[in-house]
DNA sequence: GCGTCAATTCGAAAATTTTCGAACTGACGA
DNA sequence: TCGTCAGTTCGAAAATTTTCGAATTGACGC
């Protein structure tokens, strides 16, 4: 597929919050994170941080490892890094170079004629 | 800085939105896209696509160039990959390695043992 | 078993974003 | 100059997301 997947939106879904995106830095800067930190560091209930939690985990961002009555949070530097780069991938299409009538913008011009 | 920058906010913001990203979609497949091919393929009202493009537009992600009295939007590649690019290196930075006290989850691992 | 602590889930309120139609701007041809 | 057409801007409504506190779950030590 040349066209990126909904994945695709999942992935910039997650990243697109400050609060989401702050906390993938965090865990980018460590191996592990542990959610009494993400509470102490942002200005946020609890609640709240689970909920963000829960939508880098589930858009398969970060990786969520129980230690005992703590959790950990973990980044997937792979995975992520890995969707970027696919993503970057799918803009090195400048033409279908098959089907004409996917660059319109030569018909808006002709409109004038 | 090894951090991102507001601006990878701005980016993520800017692509996660599933018409905002089909609309880069759209751009990458053309080197140019009339804003009448956006209107004819995307379900939404002509004010709507003038919203999506400005955040487009702010984020850096596109161009907004008039021809008489059309518009073209055209996708700046470039921009695009270099924020994205950019951001995966600073992925890349396990732990600071000079303040011991931003890992603070080890502790959380020797609690159980 | 019982209480405690870390974190999640739930339900409703608050905040933000998205959407639309109407009015406006600027370019073009007659 | 005037009317038309492509696209933008404006203001308000609709939809979605984010946020919180209360209740719940599961692990731990006593």
């Amino acid at each position: 597929m040349t066209a990126p997947d909904n994945r695709t939106l999942d992935l910039f879904e997650a990243l697109g919050h400050p609060l989401r995106l702050r906390m993938v830095e965090m865990m980018a800067a460590v191996d592990d994170l542990a959610c009494t930190t993400l509470e102490a560091e942002l200005p946020i209930a609890k609640s709240t941080i689970s909920y963000h939690v829960k939508i880098l985990s589930q858009a398969g961002l970060i990786e969520v490892r129980r230690d005992g009555r703590w959790f950990n949070y973990r980044l997937r530097r792979d995975v992520l890094k890995d969707k970027l780069t696919d993503f970057a991938a799918t803009l090195d299409q400048p033409r279908p170079a098959s089907d004409a009538r996917h660059s319109p913008v030569g018909s808006a011009g002709e409109r004038a004629g």
